[in-house]
DNA sequence: CCGGCGCATTAACAAATATCAGTGACAGGC
DNA sequence: GCCTGTCACTGATATTTGTTAATGCGCCGG
């Protein structure tokens, strides 16, 4: 708990406010939580698979993912998180984590202790269903994944991932004019598609070669929008953002 | 609503059960719900994607399964739903569908409307925790579907998905001994598990030569479950099944 | 009883993708 | 200023998987 809390959880507000309505009574109320700041290098584990946590995290700076680990080192990335997500929201209800999370970058964390949550959850049943439709969302954004890997190319699943991160952080107002920044790997965009890095390497130049992306250092710059989501047979409606997602 | 309605609900009981406790408060709430009982023939969209549904769907008899279709043909299965399972409670929150939902056998439906469900949850904070909790699974279940498209080999791709059906009919009481129905197709199993057809077929063979399962008609049965488990990497962990799922 | 259809199966071949084995650039720690 | 590790990138080769096309079987309706 900080002097910065109001501060910092004005951002799981303006989360929220991409989904739904927030009256003021709500808004106090989320103000009111109680939050432990904490700064992270990139590439900690936030908690793990098999943990029991007693707190979930907003992520208020820096990027973060989950995954989970199979024999012989195989990884999934199972999604990928920015400032305002709540990525361990689910351990509200399921005790035990099928996964892990980890910062993909430096990151601030703020920790809500699940007691304060389900106390909020009780008082208030509007944010009771605002989270639980942030948590339809995440498994709509699952779904897609699921869509991505199992059935587009590797090229198509690439730049649907690009399309989707760059929505998500546009509707944060985190990024405009087609550009973000892009921490991940080329290693971390295989296992979050599917494929091996050194294929990745190849379509990503496949893709430069095209014109249709920039990605230099870690940035990217994405040069036609339209070519780009047709490429991806992209479609924001999964993302059920509540403002119409024109980029 | 049917005479039978009380007798219909009380799969939804039983199915919350393997997840929460139902307390008889709970449970009369629940069975006070207003349905409409439908009999739907295999292969019936149930919802489509882009719908803005009304009411959820409590599967009392049969199978079906989610899934979203993408150009040229290409489709992915997201998810199978056996009975007791509420496949679109998702709408609940979502107002548009990101996807199909579709019969896959002969199937009994209890259709609820969202403002009965809604009245629930807003008179029963534990039934809320526990339907919510329910898409929670969903979504864990989303995140195991990914890992097996995105880094399993195709055989542990099926055994994998044979393993979740298997255990999932257990949990609600409706196979046992190691064998189930398997109404699922080759073609299905491809686009749940993201190859081609052709190649499950290989596969299953493969299996089958290998002693660990037998597969005939629409019937499953598992020879060498700790074999097949490991053949898998499965860890039924992520079901987030209440008691321990020794099958 | 026949015809049609969906499904399982097969083979031959083509395409996509993984694997392995490097190279070089760059950044951070000491 | 050097060492070390990570990351992007490359080429050769091996594997896996997809595609296409054809066959046969069993079931259902007329």
């Amino acid at each position: 708990m900080s002097l910065a809390a109001g501060t910092d959880l004005s951002l799981l507000v303006r989360k929220l406010e991409t989904i739904i309505t927030v009256s003021d009574l709500e808004r106090r109320a989320i103000e009111r939580l109680p939050v432990t700041r904490r700064q992270l290098s990139a590439h900690q584990d936030i908690v793990r698979d098999g943990d029991h946590p007693k707190q979930c995290c907003l992520l208020l700076e820096g990027w973060a993912f989950r995954y989970k680990l199979l024999d012989e080192g195989k990884r999934q990335i199972l999604s990928v998180h920015i400032p305002g997500d709540i990525p361990d929201l689910q351990s509200l209800h399921l005790p035990v984590m099928d996964h892990s999370l980890s910062t993909l970058t430096a990151c601030t964390l703020a920790f809500i202790p699940h007691e304060a949550m389900l106390d909020l959850t009780r008082n208030h049943p509007g944010i009771t269903a605002a989270l639980w439709r942030d948590t339809l969302v995440d498994a709509a954004i699952f779904r897609e994944w699921m869509t991505n890997i199992g059935r587009r190319s590797t090229l198509g699943r690439i730049t649907h991932l690009f399309c989707e991160i760059y929505l998500k952080l546009h509707g944060m107002g985190l990024a405009r004019d087609f550009a973000c920044e892009m921490p991940l790997t080329q290693g971390d965009i295989a296992d979050a598609i599917g494929v091996s890095n050194v294929h990745v390497n190849r379509v990503l130049q496949d893709l430069r070669g095209q014109g249709l992306l920039t990605l230099q250092g870690q940035r990217l710059v994405i040069h036609d929008w339209d070519a780009l989501t047709n490429r991806a047979e992209f479609d924001p409606a999964y993302l059920h953002q509540k403002r119409p997602p024109g980029p």
